[in-house]
DNA sequence: CGCCTCTCTGACAACGTTGCCAGGAGTTTA
DNA sequence: TAAACTCCTGGCAACGTTGTCAGAGAGGCG
């Protein structure tokens, strides 16, 4: 009792100086101000918040003190008191630093910004615990609603908080099974038009590498080449297709086998850009080049040595819409949810508007 | 009250059928569950919070109410009420959208989720006023930690942060005149090595292509280009440099300047990947094609009709030691700034390989 | 001078959670 | 049998803010 303590001094009455570097003094709270300014709590929330009705000498008071003290209103403390909106909306993405999800995000925080709401992102990394961890993270926090690109999985979970109140947005695959709003681009229809693109170019023998078939955009982009196969009568042979993903060495086998044979394919179509670049690295190793068609456009396929063709779809769009329609739930809009499909574009740049070689003689 | 109702049962105690869609029912709250499971409210905090010390068979009753309710507790109020730690971070880039920026973000984020902190992540577009607007709202919402791409303006404002204990890492561009950490790329020692590379090529007149000279970044690489022309004895002519930025046509017009008249530059050094590109481009409508070195690798440089040599600074490592450094000042580390340089890396492929073409015939 | 209105101000409760403490039931020990 | 101890449980205050309400003056009006 006599003793003093050794070790840090108490935070709060801290002897000046006592801040050494990183995570010293307490941040002062509307008391202090108050206490600094003389003038009572309410008189402090009324000044910062902006509200009329307090004497300008005495609001001049209370800011002088807040700019002396470095106060800064806790957000926390303010949505908790006032309930319902918090003013923010979460993002969950595949991963953050893919192009794709990284213009759909910056469109989403273009909007979030626009209404005032602050966003909180995250990777799902495509596991399906993940995004579960980090949706709950952001419903933990209270965000007003959500947008997902959402895993393979399940996500009944989502219905609880949908049910407690929580908007949510699908955006670039669909929630099986919940009432929530999705957008979508049109998948099938693009990778037709892909198809029919090199079916016009007179290929009929035509390879698609596709993602794992798990992934909804993968399925169908797949049942889309199928259609335009099927409708110009080209019968798929089991190895034209592959649905091994981008990784390089399943894209090399793949490609082994579409162009072994006495009838290897003319020109493949890529589910996404990423198996487009696998099949360009590979090209780089071939005599044989098929004609190349890519889901999904990405920087620079205009400069490349072959510029490719591609099948653009619009992350910035799909992200921008998807915040437009989210924001018009929170903002009370009713009604069924929505399903909205955005179109995909043809981009001819070359790797695909090469006829197929003739036949070999044999 | 004598007609059932339709659809899913109520949550909380809201009368049934309040919940068009979207943001009905109210979560509940502990009290909710506490009121459902028949215990005491701090019982049910225990449950939550995985406390030991209660029995069993409480704890099952608990649970079950708050599977059957729907519950999550409300991080807002339990940070709050525990005061200091919010196991939150803000990371504050240029753009979210940019690949450097994003891959610097995916790094950040896989070191924050490692020590178990939520990351807010938002676009500064460049703009000082949108900056210190965003790293306000994450200090407003209570934020361990920040880390910040500085705009080029004061930062004067972060210094009260600071001191209400919010710790600070700048990257990419440091922080003058505040005591934050840093850890940035060898932006010097990497254009200068870009520069030599084409020395050694032999070119002696060699432009600049640079960003805007307030951008920190963007003026230690001049730096660093100017120091290898001096030290090789080359001086530099006004019209070699051009410090626009990426805009097409600043650049087209600067690739004008620097390739009209007697003494055309042979090749040029790219201050940012953007520049690059647009080089790039130009090159495509040019029968001169200077030989070119890019600062910042990017995707398919490799791929590209000719393959660009370029000056790679690491966005991911700049980012996990970034973060890392925060988070060992967040666990007490004390101690003087750090100001940590990362080495940069000449990736030859093609494009800078080329010696100057012969001098023309008077 | 009394009454009313108007302006400005502050006390108080509450948001949902957790830390502290106390109390009751059951068991062991003296 | 009382005391001491353990185990489990709940009450209460507090985090920092805002909404509600009431009170203190000042000024106007009959």
């Amino acid at each position: 009792m006599a003793d003093e303590p050794i070790g840090p001094a108490p935070v709060g009455s801290a002897p000046v100086g006592s801040a050494p570097l990183g995570q010293p003094t307490v941040r002062p709270t509307m008391k202090d101000v108050a206490a600094a300014a003389g003038v009572g709590l309410k008189t402090v929330s009324r000044v910062v918040n902006g509200e009329s009705g307090v004497r300008e000498a005495t609001a001049q008071r209370v800011r002088a003190a807040v700019a002396q003290l470095g106060f800064r209103r806790n957000d926390s403390a303010r949505l908790l008191r006032q309930g319902r909106h918090t003013s923010s909306v979460g993002l969950v993405l595949d991963d953050v630093s893919d192009p794709f999800s990284s213009l759909l995000h910056r469109a989403v925080e273009e909007v979030a910004r626009a209404h005032g709401s602050l966003l909180f992102t995250g990777s799902s990394a495509a596991d399906p615990a993940r995004e579960r961890e980090l949706t709950l993270a952001f419903c933990a926090r209270r965000v007003d609603g959500l947008i997902v690109v959402p895993t393979s999985a399940e996500h009944s979970y989502l219905a609880q908080e949908m049910a407690a109140g929580t908007a949510v947005v699908a955006v670039d695959r669909p929630l099986p099974g919940l009432a929530a709003d999705a957008v979508l681009s049109d998948n099938r229809g693009g990778s037709r038009s892909g198809a029919d693109h090199l079916l016009r170019q007179g290929h009929r023998r035509i390879g698609y590498l596709g993602d794992l078939p798990g992934i909804f955009t993968a399925a169908e982009r797949l049942h889309g080449y199928r259609q335009a196969m099927a409708d110009a009568g080209c019968a798929v042979q089991s190895h034209w297709v592959s649905m091994g993903g981008p990784d390089p060495v399943g894209v090399r086998l793949a490609l082994d086998r579409m162009l072994a044979g006495r009838h290897p394919v003319t020109a493949v179509l890529c589910g996404n850009n990423r198996t487009s670049v696998a099949v360009l690295r590979e090209w780089g190793t071939r005599a044989q080049r098929p004609a190349l068609v890519g889901f999904d456009d990405f920087e620079l396929a205009d400069l490349l040595a072959t510029p490719v063709t591609v099948v653009a779809q619009d992350p910035i769009r799909l992200g921008r819409t998807a915040a437009q329609l989210l924001f018009r739930r929170l903002a009370g809009e009713r009604g069924r949810p929505q399903l909205i499909e955005l179109p995909t574009r043809l981009i001819p740049r070359g790797s695909g508007e090469s006829a197929p070689a003739p036949e070999p003689a044999r």
